[in-house]
DNA sequence: AATATCCGCAACCGCTCCGAC
DNA sequence: CGTCGGAGCGGTTGCGGATAT
């Protein structure tokens, strides 16, 4: 039994809004402001939701709003943001006066997300494509039909876009490469698990057909890696038949793309990893996302830490903080 | 010039959160 | 403590303009 709609949408008008409307919603919220959004229709006059009037005065009518188009600052704060938290667009506009979640979730998916994938960045995990290619290979355990079916919830844009990582970026905005924090991986859980049930077969082909057709050069022999079924039967970062290390070393060139990136680590990220709902306890968090970071990344290469101890020293982590995935029972 | 395709944005949908009762 | 309903959120859709054929 849902919940009753919030007004009887056979009797609302939808669609665009004209400018009447508008005037008759900034009319309302000089005299009375903003809230009970359900009441605004009607004390406006308007056949419309409130909750569509809410909208169109959030995502437009505000007059705190900038409409002009997103500077290379904002763009890069979004997407040092999305990668320490995810799809959280609220959170990100917080930080960016003028902005509204919907503009940043647009500006996200039309723009961003596509540069990423030139990259060779999967934007999901902010992670280098071949290894999002080669975390989904080396979840261990698996047997051969259900690994190349993983590989049907691999990101199909990133699949069909051009998969060749470049050093240099041609608009000259190579963007903050994030490292990988403990939320980006238990964000690649998320993100990529709830695919993993589904009956992928007919999908399979297609997707093993474009990695490796859309794969040259560089890195062809990391995805023709991962094309081989065969190499699927064990992938673990510890198995004698592939090594993690040296994989991850052949894409190293990827994490020096600039050095001034924006790092973090897991102690800048307060936030709660499985943070879904809608809680308030990220805003905070992500205050001291973008700063202290870069002094982790640095100390660590002092310490003589590798990035690629660092992902293993992640995997460990993730391997500990998540057994449940580790048992043979967790069944995909 | 006409048509098809692509792209960006505004708006909608369905869900969760959370305060009031 | 449970229910209700408003508010807010993220994902998705669809329209209209731009561009390609």
């Amino acid at each position: 039994m849902g919940r009753p709609p919030c007004c009887d949408k056979s009797n609302v008008k939808r669609g665009l809004w004209t400018p009447e409307e508008d005037a008759k919603i900034l009319a309302y919220v000089a005299n009375h402001g903003t809230g009970n959004w359900t009441l605004v229709p009607k004390k406006a006059g308007l056949n419309r939701c409130g909750k569509s009037c809410r909208l169109r005065w959030t995502n437009y009518l505000r007059p705190d709003l900038k409409h002009d188009s997103f500077t290379p600052q904002e763009e890069e704060l979004i997407i040092n943001l999305h990668g320490a938290i995810g799809s959280r667009w609220s959170l990100i506009a917080r930080r960016l006066p003028g902005r509204t979640d919907n503009d940043v979730k647009n500006y996200w998916n039309t723009k961003l997300r596509k540069k990423l994938m030139k990259m060779g960045i999967d934007p999901v995990t902010h992670k280098p494509v071949s290894q999002v290619l080669s975390d989904l290979g080396s979840i261990s355990g698996l047997p051969n039909s259900t690994t190349t079916n993983q590989m049907a919830f691999v990101n199909k844009d990133l699949m069909m876009s051009n998969m060749v990582p470049t050093k240099t970026e041609p608009s000259g905005s190579n963007k903050s490469m994030v490292e990988n924090t403990q939320e980006d991986q238990v964000h690649s859980w998320e993100h990529h698990f709830p695919y993993q049930v589904l009956t992928t077969e007919n999908v399979q082909p297609h997707v093993f057909s474009e990695a490796a057709s859309s794969t040259s050069s560089s890195s062809s022999s990391n995805l023709t890696h991962l094309g081989s079924p065969q190499s699927y039967s064990c992938q673990t970062p510890h198995c004698s038949s592939f090594d993690w290390s040296e994989f991850l070393h052949s894409d190293s060139f990827m994490w020096s793309l600039n050095p001034s990136s924006l790092v973090q680590s897991e102690a800048d990220l307060s936030i709660n990893a499985k943070s879904n709902g809608h809680d308030k306890q990220g805003v905070a968090s992500i205050e001291g996302c973008c700063g202290a970071g870069m002094e982790y990344q640095t100390k660590k290469q002092c310490e003589g830490h590798s990035f690629v101890d660092g992902i293993l020293d992640r995997d460990s982590e993730l391997r500990a903080a998540f057994p449940e995935l580790l048992d043979a029972s967790f069944d995909y």
